[in-house]
DNA sequence: ATCGGCTCGCGCAA
DNA sequence: TGCGCGAAGCCGAT
């Protein structure tokens, strides 16, 4: 079996999921990568999996996208930093002789066409732990005439060491760390051994491609424009991962709830669209020259904390509902749904930052206007929320809508597990009783001022 | 400035 | 079955 072959000598076996039963065509006339989380040419275990795969069979390989803009909060903002990071990656790859296909069309059909098209053996593709992209996948694997198989690739410790949703930080890390040493070790990536020029048809060609031209000529919303000062890619990556580690990371221990200054990574959206690795990431933090307590505190982020919002997404479909709350948070958050609250704002009030609160507002101003929040103020700004909506249901939904509409990282396992963190106490404990939280942990914009350098924060 | 209490339930030790 | 302890808090007492 050939595939038991690759997953004997590859380093991914916990990572691999077969999506279907059908048989890799040994006749086929390549290997196709379908790319959707994982958009990077390097340290990339999906596409490794599928080198390997290739060369194996003898064949060469091919990666596909499908750019897809009847999307839940597509916007120009995300696809021109998407586009911009896949230019980059398809030059790495057709550097390293594998073709890249890229067609404006729904994913789940387009790799079905492309599969028959181009005579596959077999469909690899990356997994991104949420709905739209399991039910594209699902679709795929009904309709493929060939195997699909799945590799985790955005986790460090493979998702599935665990084999069910967690209750929280505290019980999944134990489980990371026992294995943590068997994967933080760098692995070269695979080189294809059938260098192929296919000259794809049909195919949107990045190279003589502008990211915001297209962008533009995408059907998304145009009201949520470019941020300044991000520009998509691995190399934008790296440079600004080599500044956290100079300039943020030595302080990141004590300042990072600062509000009022900035030690963090601002990696998160090249980490939303794989076009950096957290491995690599976190590597190159283990290994700087820093205080202990700093590259701690940076490895329980991207590690302890990123894997926790992936396993809950992987385990738990209902990730941006109520249903995903635990029962003493349902309880104490429907035991409080009476109480008074100090203001009730409509979305519009609170997307165009109009509340009596000058830091929340300054935090939704941030968002629109750079697609991210401080990463304490973020848990201020959602915690806001559910004291100024009707319902808890209510301030789920328009946290994860403002977040998922403004933020460059918005629909990310992260994002989710965040709101859910703030709103309904997922991962934490409960705390002492007040109105309208409940049982739910309380943070304040007042308790927020008192603690930082908040007036830092609000200048523009 | 620091500290305890608040409050629930998982997971492990026993 | 008991017990320790947990993402970032808040408040009031000392």
């Amino acid at each position: 079996m050939i595939f038991g072959a690759i997953m004997d000598k590859n380093l991914y076996a916990k990572r691999v999921v077969e999506l279907n039963n059908l048989p890799v065509d040994e006749g086929g006339k390549c290997v196709i990568y379908w790319m959707q989380r994982s958009q990077r040419a390097t340290d990339n275990p999906a596409l490794n999996s599928a080198v390997n795969l290739a060369n194996d069979l003898g064949k060469p390989l091919l990666v596909y996208f499908g750019l897809f803009d009847v999307y839940p909060m597509a916007s120009v903002r995300v696809f021109k930093f998407m586009l911009e990071g896949l230019k980059e990656a398809s030059a790495a790859l057709i550097d390293k002789g594998i073709p890249f296909l890229m067609r404006r069309e729904m994913p789940p059909e387009g790799i079905v066409r492309a599969a028959i098209e181009f005579n596959a053996c077999a469909v690899v593709v990356d997994e991104d732990y949420l709905n739209i992209g399991r039910s594209w996948r699902k679709i795929a694997a009904d309709r493929l005439p060939v195997r699909l198989i799945q590799i985790d690739a955005e986790t460090i410790v493979p998702a599935r060491i665990t084999h069910k949703e967690e209750w929280g930080a505290y019980t999944i890390r134990p489980k990371i760390l026992k294995a943590l040493d068997q994967y933080m070790t760098d692995i070269p990536d695979s080189s294809i051994n059938h260098k192929l020029r296919l000259e794809p048809g049909n195919s949107i060609d990045l190279s003589t491609v502008d990211p915001l031209t297209l962008a533009n000529s995408l059907d998304v919303d145009q009201q949520v424009t470019p941020t300044p000062h991000s520009i998509g890619g691995l190399s934008e990556a790296l440079s600004r991962l080599e500044r956290f580690i100079r300039e943020g990371l030595p302080r990141y221990s004590d300042e990072k709830n600062d509000i009022g200054v900035s030690v963090s990574s601002n990696l998160s959206p090249y980490l939303h669209f794989g076009q950096i690795s957290s491995l690599r990431t976190a590597l190159a933090v283990q290994d700087a020259d820093a205080p202990g307590e700093s590259i701690d505190a940076f490895l329980e982020q991207i590690i302890v904390r990123r894997e926790l919002a992936i396993n809950f997404c992987l385990y738990n479909n209902r990730y941006d509902s109520l249903d995903a709350a635990s029962d003493w948070a349902r309880r104490t958050l429907d035991a409080h749904r009476t109480d008074e609250r100090p203001e009730l704002y409509l979305l519009e009030e609170l997307e165009s930052a109009q509340t009596y609160d000058q830091l929340w507002n300054a935090a939704q101003l941030e968002l629109v206007r750079f697609g991210r929040i401080h990463s304490y103020m973020r848990m201020v700004w959602a915690k806001n929320i559910l004291v100024w909506s009707p319902t808890p249901e209510e301030a789920l939904s328009q946290a994860i809508y403002l977040n998922d509409k403004y933020a460059l990282d918005g629909r990310d396992p992260n994002g989710y597990a965040n709101i859910a963190w703030c709103i309904f106490g997922k991962h934490d404990r409960p705390f002492a009783e007040r109105p309208i939280f409940g049982k739910i942990r309380c943070m304040t914009s007042e308790a927020t001022m008192r603690k930082t350098h908040w007036r830092n924060y609000i200048k523009p």
